[in-house]
DNA sequence: ATCCTGACCCAAG
DNA sequence: GCTTGGGCCAGGA
């Protein structure tokens, strides 16, 4: 039988899934992980999602704001840093090399 | 329903 | 580079 979920739950459930499609190494905007998923006008959802996923279900330190720039404050922008460095992204001064490391996702299928 | 806030974005100046 | 204002969506008081 058909099951009719709320509409923010398949956004929401869309969403979380271009995320956890970015590999190690790679990143993506916030805005680009909105339209990725079919709603374009929905990054903040993004980040909403990102700040209410269970540690370890989603890779958050892969998702920036636009521009490369990290979005968190304190300790928790230098901790999404060093975890990207850790799987091998480069900075340029504050921002990620996105010319590098920018995530294209699959937009056909 | 209104107001406020947030891991946002972008065009201007 | 920086700040501002407007636009966007959703959740909580």
């Amino acid at each position: 039988m058909m099951l009719r979920l709320p509409k923010s739950a398949q956004r929401d459930a869309a969403i979380r899934k271009m995320i956890r499609q970015i590999p190690k190494g790679k990143v993506a905007t916030y805005a680009q992980v909105a339209a990725a998923a079919g709603y374009p006008l929905c990054h903040r959802q993004v980040a909403q999602i990102l700040r209410a996923a269970p540690p370890g279900s989603l890779p958050w330190q892969r998702v920036l704001g636009a521009g490369g720039q990290i979005k968190l404050k304190y300790e928790a922008a230098l901790e999404q840093r060093t975890r990207l460095e850790m799987e091998g992204v480069r900075f340029r001064g504050k921002r990620v090399d996105m010319s590098a490391h920018q995530y294209r996702f699959r937009t056909w299928e």
